[in-house]
DNA sequence: CTCCTTTAGGTATCTAGACGAGTGGGCGAG
DNA sequence: CTCGCCCACTCGTCTAGATACCTAAAGGAG
């Protein structure tokens, strides 16, 4: 109950026509970007701010649910409320699906993470067959039924992204791409065993708030949205022989691409 | 003051353990998602909630900032929440520099609008010179100073987008590009009069939060996150020749790019 | 020394009410 | 009939608590 180290934060102007609970949220803001606090560092508590601005609790916590949405912090019941430190972040390059990336034995995933240093998991797969969305059945041609494949991808513990891939039954059903591990190059080499040569692919971003169920799969913070990315695969006949819904946190990826000034 | 129709929202359970403005937020949710509250139109007021659950005004408020935070719904000062509609979106295509875009009078963006029948503007245009950030200087190879041009561009009448870019001073100065209109084609058609071919684009995706100032420039609804854009443009000797920072309204875009397999 | 209990200090949830301020419709004055 | 005012309805902000539950550290029992 200390009281707070005199100019860590001001004091609120009355007669300003800002709300209080965002003026209060202003020099909370201020503070964090100036490095007062630091990232996982605990801000003072709520009981400490009603003290010092002389307001009621709700107020505060009014305050505090702003920084909230902004993604800036983050409160941990019965501990305190943090700076929300930023996690490092995967980089997807453009170029993170040719062909001489594929040439390996393990997952491009795993490849690439341990590369960098963290320790990869994939989780929760499903493959089945299942009736296409009207979406996936657009993207694919006017399929009925597709062969699903669902995973969770892990970094350090962490949940990051969760994809599914639709392919036509008339491709994947019998084949390695139905297993639930592939094999080496996954399913992108099993296609172009099969015979569908692949060409290039279209890549559909959005960013969104997440679903309830997407902040559970994720773990997601609050404030933190996610990333939408439809990928569709085109054989070198224009065939769509592939379509991959991604939804990724959105803290903890950057997107990369290369595109040619033609 | 009227009681809401029967039907349509249930009941609270009280021997869940989740909270009771989530189980509203949940309900709320669940009937905007099965549509029986259509976009734009008008859920049931404070004063109803808190007939209907006999709770008091502040746990149906806590309800409601839930959904806010979800972008599903926004609230109106003096007339109501309303179900947020969804607004057309921006299709962005990965071929939009390509150089047969580029030999029209006007700007991509006017041309893109026009043709899809909305009313651009661009906006707050303002060209200077200025420090490059860190950033920005190591993406344009050590440059010191740089110039600079901001604009904002707006969809009927809503600004759906704000950008700089920035080119070093001893390409830019004293050249159209350094003019507020720097003619038909844009810069990139001006780069490449003067001696600089365009070989290719580096664009990196960010989705977060907005910042307040971010906020206030593309009058954000709660719940919307931005996208975060920023494409340096290279030319045939591999020089980085400009980098343009974007910040996009989730909302109202979709990226789309197309990536070979090689 | 280990393990459990206590306790202080946190946030989470909820209530009940007060006042402010934007919106829009109704109604009365002209 | 029209204009302007008023009022009902609505969300925005703030207060002042009460209760619940979580966390971590201190202290006591064994």
């Amino acid at each position: 109950m200390s009281p707070l180290p005199s100019g860590l934060l001001g004091d609120l102007d009355p007669t300003s026509d800002r709300a209080v609970f965002r003026q209060i949220a202003d020099q909370l803001r201020e503070a964090i970007d100036r490095g007062r606090f630091r990232e996982g560092e605990k801000l003072p508590s709520e009981a400490d701010l009603v003290d010092h601005f002389g307001v009621s609790r709700m107020t505060v916590r009014n305050a505090f649910s702003i920084l909230q949405g902004e993604g800036l912090v983050h409160a941990e019941h019965g501990r305190g409320v943090f700076v929300r430190p930023r996690p490092p972040v995967r980089r997807l390059a453009s170029d993170r699906f040719a062909r001489r990336h594929r040439e390996q034995g393990k997952s491009a995933f795993i490849v690439e993470a341990d590369a960098a240093g963290s320790h990869p998991q994939v989780d929760s797969l499903e493959v089945k067959e299942e009736k296409a969305s009207q979406d996936v059945s657009v993207r694919l041609g006017s399929v009925r039924r597709v062969l699903a494949r669902r995973r969770r991808y892990l970094l350090d513990g962490r949940p990051v992204e969760f994809a599914t891939s639709y392919l036509p039954l008339d491709i994947a059903r019998g084949t390695p791409i139905a297993e639930p591990n592939p094999g080496p190059g996954g399913i992108y080499a099993r296609l172009e065993e099969l015979g569908h040569r692949l060409d290039h692919f279209e890549e559909e971003i959005r960013a969104r708030m997440p679903s309830p169920a997407e902040v559970k799969t994720l773990r997601l913070a609050a404030g933190v949205p996610v990333i939408h990315l439809i990928r569709t695969a085109f054989d070198t006949e224009g065939r769509a022989v592939e379509v991959c819904d991604t939804v990724m946190a959105a803290d903890a990826y950057v997107l990369s691409y290369q595109l040619p000034a033609t």
